[in-house]
DNA sequence: GTTAGCACTCCAGGCGCTCGAGTGCTAAAC
DNA sequence: GTTTAGCACTCGAGCGCCTGGAGTGCTAAC
């Protein structure tokens, strides 16, 4: 275990390297206000640290440098998570006061605040659909053997679906299936969609509808809605350029292509059901992001997460700031779309 | 005017300099099958060249390297667009026997299909759904004041907006406006919306429905959908690092950053009615694309251009290529949403 | 246990050198 | 007159050298 004051220590190295980007060395840290002792204890502790497997040197005569281990300790134990800066706090609350309707609006916005409140990229998943109701469902024929599936849930969302069939299907049919849809199927949640149509309606429209298979064919694809990816919303992925890390574009290159694989990035995101969850360095499992940390946490409806907001930078960022905003967004935005639900 | 002579160097200058990235000498020109007479020789035109401001020199005793009048002459007046390679031809076209249910869908795959053959930056415009004619409107109350339109056009498009009012609609004037705008508005294309909502249905639902005020409101929000931003697909934009010229990551990063403004693309984007355009470096309006080419074509629907594609990249392009593949995806394109639109 | 002092290490950056690629010019060849 | 060979010249990239400064580890004194 760390005494106190090599506590103290390696908390203010990482405080000056997030800031300063570059070595710390024992007389910039003796600096310090809170330090009360020479250089030269300094250094002994930075050594004693540095075999811990705390600090590390990039060279013999530079300054220390936080590692991952570093990091990670300084987040689990030394971080105490303050109030944010009243401005901050101020403008994240006005973002939320503007009209917004769509979903994918918020999503949209919360992305691009949140890189630019933190000046990294910042990643927002969802909101899953899933544990929505469903409101009504309407089937237009486009004919041709085809038809859009129009879902909307309590929220106000809406889904949309195109489905084939193999033949024409007789306009009376189509409003029996949308009749009997409706009957059955609203006040459902999304993710029991699947269940609830082969369970009631199988009977039901074998008796109704003419043609059958078209009926199945179209529930069929109408299932594939609950099974959709999650939304992913980027904001500021241009602000990784600007970390000093990645200034030769080598490093940077194979992240910007990750984040532009947008159906891979749910798998790699860390997905907390509670809290915040801080993946340092190696331990993502993405070889890409081996010197990226990733922060995320969960947003909420109805005290069951929907979806995820995160922020990715270079591990030498700004902890404390970034879990502040990222603690108080992810509220901001489960309170809005409680709101905006309740309102819906 | 340029000889022949001085053509066929300026030519063979810039295809050489667009392979290799490096400014091209007397010697290394020498090689080429094609050019048959000494280093002197093509020394001394180069000076002409340069003199005429279709080459620079980096530093006295380097090679000569394309300026934007050259590249604007060649492209002007060398360039013979011949046949793309079967190869790319074939993979093009394998692209658009996918299923692809939703314009969207489609727009995206083309982005990212262009910025892998091009490696470079695409960007796909549109398709506006202004022309397209409306099929249904539906309009689903959601409590306390709000509402969502559904609008589906004839090729099957489906636009959804919120709408609010000051107070509870009674379901039967919900109802009976659904009714009357079905009535007056199936079959007029969504550009002629507001145009029509106002002159054929003011008088109707004045007789009809209780809360005018409402159904009034209702249809106001409704008429922002044709004055909706064209839809940005991006693809590949971190291509952009891979060229040697944005190896320096302060030039590259205000064009990504450019790039993740995505309402202010349409802007700046090249937007030609017919044929390709071609935009050298200071061309572009925008000062971030000082450096940067930018070709662009229009794709269509029933003869009449709906969107635009468009790949972006250093002024040292491969515009040969780059050209036939916006040509050809362009029709392959056209050709898609045709049999979309008519299958639909 | 702490600290002052000192010798040591190592990198960044400036300087000078060389090498090679490429030029422009001149004069000879065609 | 046009083309080409030859040559002197220029310039930057790359390498080695050096120096200054920042930072360390160690030792001895407090």
């Amino acid at each position: 275990m760390l005494t106190p004051r090599q506590q103290l220590i390696l908390s203010a190295i990482i405080e000056d390297y997030v800031r300063m980007a570059e070595p710390i060395g024992s007389r910039a840290l003796a600096k310090h206000e809170e330090i009360q002792f020479s250089p030269a204890t300094i250094r002994n502790e930075m050594a004693d640290l540095e075999e811990m497997g705390y600090l590390t040197q990039p060279h013999a005569s530079a300054g220390r440098v936080p590692s991952q281990k570093g990091y990670r300790f300084y987040v689990d134990n030394l971080l105490r998570l303050g109030q944010m800066d009243r401005e901050t706090g101020e403008f994240l609350k006005s973002v939320f006061t503007k009209r917004m309707d769509e979903v994918e609006q918020v999503a949209r916005e919360v992305a691009n605040v949140l890189s630019m409140l933190t000046k990294q990229t910042a990643i927002v998943l969802g909101p899953k659909t899933d544990t929505e109701k469903l409101r009504k469902i309407e089937l237009i024929p486009l004919g041709g053997g085809r038809a859009i599936a129009i879902l909307v849930t309590n929220s106000g969302h809406v889904e949309t679906v195109h489905v084939r069939f193999s033949s024409e299907m007789e306009a009376d049919d189509v409003e029996t299936l949308v009749r009997v849809l409706n009957d059955k199927v609203v006040g459902v949640p999304i993710s029991e969609l699947r269940r609830t149509l082969y369970s009631e309606l199988s009977a039901e429209l074998r008796r109704t509808v003419e043609r059958f298979e078209d009926a199945i064919a179209v529930l069929n694809e109408v299932c594939h809605v609950p099974e959709r990816e999650e939304a992913v919303y980027i904001g500021g992925a241009s602000n990784m350029l600007a970390q000093p890390e990645f200034h030769d574009v080598g490093k940077a290159q194979p992240i910007l292509s990750l984040l532009e694989q947008n159906d891979s990035i749910s798998h790699w995101f860390p997905k907390a059901e509670d809290g915040i969850e801080v993946r340092i360095g190696a331990e993502n499992a993405v070889v890409e992001l081996q010197d990226c940390t990733v922060i995320t946490t969960t947003y909420r409806l109805g005290g069951v997460p929907v979806g995820h907001i995160g922020v990715l930078g270079p591990t030498r960022m700004d902890y404390n700031r970034v879990m502040q905003i990222l603690s108080f967004t992810s509220q901001a935005l489960t309170d809005f779309l409680t709101r905006f639900a309740s309102s819906g």
